[in-house]
DNA sequence: TTGAAAGCGCTAACAG
DNA sequence: CTGTTAGCGCTTTCAA
């Protein structure tokens, strides 16, 4: 049983050749002898020689990896994100190093550091949602590490050294709304998301102008402002139901608002999408599920993954990629059909 | 806007210190004046020094950092475990590899050369549900470097460089379906996946063994072998209700797999849990949503990972731990509470 | 076609 | 308390 792994240099000693010429005939190098590089690679290959990638960084001042730092990976849309990055990631022949800030500004800053002392050669970051202070970004700029934000944009961070890949959230929810009109809802309720996230204040935009576009104007009753919780929107449909005039439909910038809105109005007896129709926002697993199933926006995590990854490798070959906004998909299910 | 960072060499050039002193006041060592710590510290502050791990790791032999491999990291389970895993190696001050194989064998060997080439202490892996060749795993254990499995065991592959974790299956199984009994449900049909993951056969066994335990026998048309999507569960209610008698209770082997069943039983007049109860494996986010709330067997994802850690932790410490099987646990819902 | 030599940035004896 | 020295394992000129 080997107790160290074979170097290069016990390679190049058992064969009776340099470390530069092993070297060569592993990388495939065309000033090698072919019986050479066969006799090396055989070796290696019984051997079981794994090359010390440490070395090979330190010394070519490249690691080949790429950092990503994201808020979380549960429920439906990180994992989609990094599942794309990671695909698009292995494409390029780039290794990734993942970490996850847990919505927390310090373990974002944390990360950030161990990304960069880590070598990586450019970070991909979506910002954790209680991030205020962003010196720990400018110090990203700062040290000449390309960075490219995801899904969540530091506002105002634009350079060349960056670049950014978000979703149309006004698109998605002004496609969503317009859905329902079409399908003849006149009071649509808009479950909103706390303002202070700016996907919240784009996607109840979308609403407001989608309505305008139809020469509707929104009741204001009718928007009602509600931690994206289950329990949220089930006291959201409490207080809808405490209106003098019923909505015909609502729209939730969250699915799991969505459906605990719509599980208290159907216990209200009330028929879905007859007597109130349903939206959601982000294409949940469980919005298929649900009964009746949910119509939904989908985020394209996995293409925003693979889009992050691309705009990364630009900056590394020195061009500045324009940021890139990505357009949703609404999925149209049995909650807002009402044939 | 200095173009390349600030070395150690740097550091002690302009301080007119030698740079191992200057590494000694940055590791804090105690044979360091405070004055020097200071003025070090101080630099380094300005100059935004950060220091070189990849430099660091190589001479030092040791890169701090552990390899992930998952198969995948959508749905609910793994990325909890991951979530998991990130915690308790933060804790430890690891840092994190993670790469995933996509259920994929080749990839699986691809990313296992990766991680070792990157020279991890230690590989965290949950098999690919296709590896039936292990000999790249062998290729690990040769190369001394501590594995883990958790979750997806690879059965026969202990030795006292690796350790597993994993969850019992068969328990929770038993626990379902000794609740159904204990609510009174006679008639217990099981929704059970493919035999060659073992998980099934455990939970199937679970299934039967709690039925024997209370003296009932397993009617084997009552169990129905499906593909676990909620596809393959509307297509075994349908057998179902094809039968003679109906089933009083059904335990399926997924959430997914129960709320595919469940709708169609609700849709031909039955009512859950009077007519019919259910309980599902897994815990996934969406059975509090369902109605009613799916009874399911939780698999203490995030536990496991941080169990994971902890057993690697052990290996890298000369310590040979046992293999440690979590105990799931049945969470009661609605769908099996008659009253 | 191959080898010798230098060095990536850091740490850890060993001396002073 | 600080400096000198010697590499970690690899790649890459430059020279043969």
């Amino acid at each position: 049983m080997s107790q160290r792994r074979a170097s290069l240099a016990d390679l190049a000693r058992t064969l009776g050749l340099s470390a530069s010429t092993v070297s060569r005939a592993l990388a495939d190098h065309k000033d090698v002898s072919p019986a050479t590089k066969a006799r090396v690679r055989q070796l290696a290959d019984e051997l079981g020689y794994q090359p010390n990638q440490l070395a090979a960084a330190l010394r070519r001042g490249r690691t080949n990896t790429l950092g990503v730092l994201v808020p979380h990976i549960r429920g439906h849309f990180f994992p989609l994100v990094v599942h794309g990055i990671a695909t698009e990631a292995a494409r390029l022949g780039f290794n990734v190093m993942m970490c996850q800030s847990n919505e927390d500004v310090d373990q974002e800053r944390r990360n950030l550091d161990l990304l960069m002392n880590t070598q990586v050669e450019g970070i991909l970051v979506s910002v954790a949602n209680t991030t205020q202070d962003t010196a720990h970004f400018e110090e990203v700029r700062r040290q000449g590490v390309p960075l490219v934000f995801f899904d969540r944009v530091l506002e105002g961070f634009g350079n060349e050294q960056s670049s950014a890949v978000s979703i149309d959230d006004y698109q998605g929810a002004f496609e969503a709304v317009s859905h329902l009109l079409a399908q003849g809802c006149r009071r649509i309720a808009h479950l909103n998301g706390p303002a202070t996230l700016s996907i919240h204040r784009h996607r109840h935009q979308g609403y407001l102008d989608a309505l305008q576009a139809q020469g509707f104007t929104a009741d204001p009753a009718l928007t009602i402002t509600i931690d994206m919780t289950q329990a949220g929107g089930a006291a959201a449909a409490a207080q809808l139901l405490a209106l003098p005039a019923l909505p015909d439909a609502v729209f939730a910038s969250t699915d799991v608002a969505a459906v605990g809105a719509m599980q208290v109005l159907k216990k209200h007896g009330l028929r879905v999408p007859q007597d109130v129709a349903f939206v959601g926002f982000s294409n949940e697993v469980f919005t298929t599920l649900t009964e009746p199933a949910l119509t939904s926006v989908d985020q394209r995590g996995e293409q925003m993954g693979r889009t992050a990854v691309q705009l990364l490798h630009q900056l590394l070959q020195g061009e500045t990629p324009v940021p890139i906004v990505l357009q949703p998909e609404l999925l149209v299910r049995d909650s807002t059909l009402r044939g």
